[in-house]
DNA sequence: GTGTGACTTCTAGTCCGTA
DNA sequence: ATACGGACTAGAAGTCACA
């Protein structure tokens, strides 16, 4: 359960919890739609700055999205 | 207040509270001395992979180097 | 022990498309 | 609405010499 992982889930999660499509998230945070579904797939190294502008974004403290979960698909891996 | 600063400000706060030089903390997380330099004043955008090596050196969650602070430094900016 | 500028390498991030 | 690919540019990673 990377740091990486877990935000990767909590975004996605919370995202669609608040009903926003990647896209939209993307023009929000001012991001790139494909480089959101990317970050989300969990293949982005991505950086301070833009964990904060999704955070924002989305309404929520970066330290929401850093939050454990124990999503399934991780323990796969 | 950036997520950037509070970063900045909680790992410099943590590792002398700790201890340790930049130096030490370095070749714990792996990473180059001057690195950890730079991202303690600020000037980098650092990644969550390097955010997370840096907060497992230290001992700690990686949101514990993101919790809000009222350092004044951080205001005068 | 730390700050800083300059530098190269590597990947983050964008933009175009297709499915 | 999302995944994914290729090609490209911006910017982070990583190192060094010197103060």
């Amino acid at each position: 359960m990377t740091a990486r992982q877990n935000f990767a889930y909590n975004l996605r999660s919370l995202r669609s919890t608040k009903g926003i499509s990647q896209e939209r998230l993307a023009d929000l945070a001012e991001l790139h739609r494909t480089y959101v579904s990317s970050v989300e797939r969990c293949e982005r190294n991505i950086s301070i700055d833009n964990m904060e502008k999704l955070a924002a974004a989305l309404g929520v403290d970066i330290r929401d999205l850093l939050q454990p979960n124990d999503n399934p698909s991780d323990r796969i891996r």
